[in-house]
DNA sequence: TCTGGGGTCCTATGCCTT
DNA sequence: TCTGAAGGCATAGGACCC
C-alpha cells in the first residue's frame, strides 16, 4: 500500500507555525517578485483568490478582506520541509520525497497494522512536533492515493485528513466523483481534449480503450490508467537521482531592451548555476540560454528564443559557463523587443567524480582552486562579494520582496526568543 | 506600471553510422 | 562503390508536476 502525505496550504501553514494570530485569517504566500499566489490559507480560497493569482489584480481584494500577504520565503519552507520529511522517515523505510510538501509512503510488510490508524498517529506526530498540518490518502497505488489524499482534503469533517480507499467499491466511487482536470497527470490540455470526448472523469477515463489511451496521451497517459484500475506500475523513487538539469530563471522587474544589462544578468545567473552545481559536486558540458519578452503585452511584438551551447570539457567554474551563456545570447539576442524574462539552465550532468579529460581541450587548470577560494569565502560571508566583470557590480536589481517574514529557523538573529 | 521558478519524462525528427 | 534498412544519438518541443 501507498501514502501520500501532503502539507496542507504548506508555505501559509510554514508562516503560522511562527506566527498563530494568522490562524483563523486568510492569508497568502507571494511567489519570487511577489508576483502571483502560490498557496492560499482556506480563508483566502474562499475569497475567490485561485492559485497563480497576480497580486496587482487581487490588490483590492487582499485590501478589503485584511488578508496577510506574504513574500516567499524559500530558506524557512525548505528547513520546515526537511523536519516534516525526518518525521515521516521514521514510520517506514521507504519514502519518496516527492516534493517540498508531499511525500509517498510504501508499506510494505504492515499487514498487521491499521493503516488508517497508523496514519493518523503520523499525522498527530508531524502536527505536534512541526505545527504543520497534514493530509494523508492510501490506497493500493501512487496514482490512487493521490486520489485519496484529494478526498481527504475535501471532506476534512468526514475523514480528518486520512481517507483510505480499501475495496474496489470505495475505488470507484472515488473516480467517479473526481474530476477529469482534477487527475494526477492529466493536465490543461488532455483534459480539454477528454472533455471534448465526453470524458468527465476518472472513471469515465479509465473505460476508455487501452489503445486509444496510448495513441492519445502515450505510455505515461496508460500507466496512469493501469493506476487508477489499481494495478501499481508507478513505483517508489526512493533515491532520487542526481539533478539532470539545474536553472537559474528570473522574470525583470520591468522590460529591458538593453543587450549590456540582459548580458549581466545572464552572467549572475550562469554563475549561480555554477555555485548550484559545486554544491552538488558536479559538472556540466552544456548550457542553454533563453530570453522572452513579455507574453502577457499581446500587442507588442513577440520574441522568444534559447540555444544550447555545448562545452567541449567538464566544468563547474564562473568563468567558463558564464563565457559560454554569454555567447550563447549574442546568438539569440534581437534588438528591438522589451524583454521581460531570461535563464540559464546547465545540463549533461556529471559527478565531479567522474571527471572526464578531454584530448585536446580542458578546462584552465587553476579555475578550481579559484573556485574553491570563491565558494570559501563566500560562505564566509554569508553572500556574494566576489562577481565576475561581465555580472552588475554594484547590484542594481533586486527581486521585490516586499512582504518578508524572518528566516526563524536557519537564521541566529531571528529565532524567536520566549519571555 | 505590476502575471514565479525549478524540475521530469516522452516523442518526433534529422543526422550519422553500421 | 552504391543503396536501403535499422539503430544510436542529439535536439527541440510538448505535456505534466509542485
Amino acid at each position: 500500500m501507498f501514502a501520500l502525505v501532503d502539507c496542507n496550504n504548506f508555505y501559509v501553514s510554514c508562516e503560522r507555525v511562527f506566527d498563530p494570530t494568522l490562524n483563523g485569517k486568510p492569508v497568502v504566500v507571494l511567489s519570487n517578485n511577489d508576483g502571483c499566489a502560490i498557496s492560499r490559507s482556506n480563508e483566502a480560497k474562499k475569497l475567490g483568490i485561485p492559485m497563480g493569482a497576480p497580486a496587482f489584480k487581487y490588490e483590492k481584494v487582499f485590501r478589503n478582506n485584511n488578508v496577510k500577504i506574504f513574500s516567499s520565503n524559500f530558506p524557512l519552507y525548505g528547513d520546515m520541509s526537511s523536519r516534516v520529511m525526518n518525521i515521516l522517515s521514521s514510520y517506514t523505510p521507504n519514502i519518496e520525497i516527492y516534493s517540498i510538501d508531499e511525500a509517498f509512503l510504501e508499506f510494505k510488510g504492515f499487514q498487521e497494522y491499521d493503516l488508517e490508524v497508523y496514519c493518523k498517529e503520523i499525522q498527530k506526530r508531524v502536527l505536534k512536533w512541526t505545527g504543520i498540518p497534514i493530509s494523508i490518502g492510501i490506497a493500493p497505488t501512487k496514482a490512487l492515493a493521490k486520489v485519496a489524499n484529494r478526498i481527504s482534503k475535501k471532506f476534512p469533517k468526514k475523514t480528518k485528513g486520512v481517507y483510505m480507499i480499501k475495496s474496489d467499491k470505495n475505488r470507484i466511487k472515488a473516480l467517479k466523483w473526481l474530476e477529469i482536470e482534477n487527475v494526477w497527470g492529466i493536465g490543461f490540455r488532455h483534459s480539454k481534449k477528454l472533455r471534448s470526448f465526453e470524458i468527465n472523469n476518472a472513471y469515465d477515463f479509465v473505460s476508455l480503450n487501452d489503445d486509444w489511451v496510448r495513441k492519445q496521451m502515450s505510455v505515461v497517459g496508460l500507466r496512469l490508467k493501469k493506476e487508477l484500475e489499481g494495478e501499481s506500475v508507478l513505483y517508489l523513487e526512493e533515491n532520487r537521482s542526481p539533478k539532470k538539469a539545474i536553472a537559474t530563471t528570473r522574470s525583470f522587474e520591468g522590460t529591458i531592451t538593453d543587450f549590456e544589462k540582459i548580458k549581466e544578468r545572464i552572467s549572475t545567473f550562469a554563475v549561480c548555476c555554477a555555485e548550484k552545481l559545486r554544491l552538488q559536486k558536479s559538472t556540466c558540458n552544456a548550457v542553454y540560454v533563453f530570453v522572452r519578452s513579455n507574453k502577457f503585452q499581446k500587442n507588442k511584438p513577440q520574441y522568444r528564443n534559447g540555444i544550447l551551447m555545448t562545452i567541449p570539457f567538464a566544468t563547474n567554474s564562473n568563468m567558463v559557463i558564464s563565457k559560454y551563456a554569454t555567447e550563447g545570447l549574442k546568438k539569440i539576442f534581437r534588438p528591438g523587443f522589451n524583454y521581460k524574462k531570461s535563464g540559464v539552465i546547465v545540463m549533461a550532468i556529471n559527478s565531479i567524480k567522474n571527471y572526464q579529460t578531454n584530448l585536446f581541450e580542458n578546462e584552465n587548470p587553476k579555475h578550481r582552486k579559484l573556485m574553491k577560494t570563491i565558494d570559501y569565502i563566500q560562505k564566509k560571508d554569508g553572500q556574494s562579494k566576489i562577481k565576475l566583470a561581465s555580472q552588475d557590480l554594484k547590484k542594481r536589481w533586486k527581486m521585490k520582496q516586499e512582504r518578508l517574514s524572518n528566516l526563524y529557523t536557519t537564521k541566529i538573529n531571528d529565532i524567536i526568543e520566549v519571555k
